[in-house]
DNA sequence: GCCCAGGAGCCCG
DNA sequence: CGGGCTCATGGG
């Protein structure tokens, strides 16, 4: 495996060999342990191995909020905002949609950004009334992927989340990790478009549900833990096989001394 | 205390 | 069209 090129194919080969199947995408009524008293531990709503959901139009909606609820934000906190709104029976499209955007924002605040993304889930909403589930996923994934995007609130990558996870397209999701590891791994430019990634993928991978959803969540799960901002190259897995190999430097330590705290 | 997190829209050149 | 700015909580 150390002298095989990197490529695309191998780089999925080698992480699902590394991390195994993911379980993608999350959901509360598959959370084994629901609510955690302390409200600390982790989501356990994965289903690894397991690709027949969602199943029913709560879920595809639940997926939905969730793709907007996590945008730019950790996993844990836009997990709690959920298992906030169904603690309140608010995990509905029309109940979400009669609430006030101050309520709405109060829910979700764990979340963080969360009078943006209050609007944004408002906007959602909406739009699902007027394009009810089962009609929306029976369009054609161009036409859908399109009518997602121009909802405000949802851009490429939720679009796109939304069409591999809710409604099961075999739709390759680019996020920040992805570039960030295939930049490293030296697979991409580093200033490389959405677009450019998306068809590389498209273009390199079997277009495969089940091989989309576990690639996507398998990179999330090494940038995560290994890749990450500042990456732990010295115990990372495929540490040989990054040309980059990051050399952490010292995070600029301009700051002079911290000034004597006022008592 | 600090950095960072499963982005998007808007504004500006 | 692309870079910079804003939005904001909570975990490590």
């Amino acid at each position: 495996m150390n002298n095989q090129a990197l490529t695309l194919e191998f780089l999925y080969e080698s992480l699902y060999t590394q991390y195994g199947p993911q379980g993608w995408w999350p959901l509360l009524k598959l959370n084994k342990f629901n609510v955690n008293p302390t409200g600390r531990g982790k989501f356990t709503g994965y289903h690894p191995n397991e690709y027949e959901f969602p199943n029913d139009e709560k879920d595809i909606f639940e997926i939905m909020l969730g793709t907007i609820l996590t945008q730019n934000t950790s996993w844990i906190n836009a997990e709690k905002a959920l298992a906030n709104l169904e603690k309140y029976s608010m995990l509905d499209i029309h109940k979400i949609d009669l609430l006030s955007l101050e309520k709405l924002a109060l829910l979700i605040k764990s979340s963080g950004f969360y009078n943006q993304k209050a609007i944004k889930i408002r906007n959602l909403t909406n739009f699902l009334i007027k394009n009810p589930i089962d009609h929306l996923s029976h369009q054609n994934t161009d036409i859908l992927r399109q009518k997602l995007l121009a909802v405000n609130g949802i851009g490429q990558e939720t679009a796109d989340c939304i069409l591999l996870y809710a409604f099961k397209k075999p739709i390759f999701v680019i996020d920040a990790y992805t570039k960030r590891l295939l930049s490293r791994l030296d697979l991409i430019p580093p200033e490389s478009t959405y677009q450019f990634c998306q068809n590389l993928f498209h273009n390199n991978i079997p277009i495969n549900l089940e091989i989309y959803n576990e690639y996507h969540a398998l990179i999330v799960q090494h940038c995560t833990h290994f890749c990450r901002s500042q990456p732990l190259c010295s115990i990372c897995y495929l540490n040989l096989k990054c040309k980059k190999n990051i050399i952490l430097k010292p995070k600029s330590k301009k700051k002079q001394k911290k000034p004597p705290k006022i008592k």
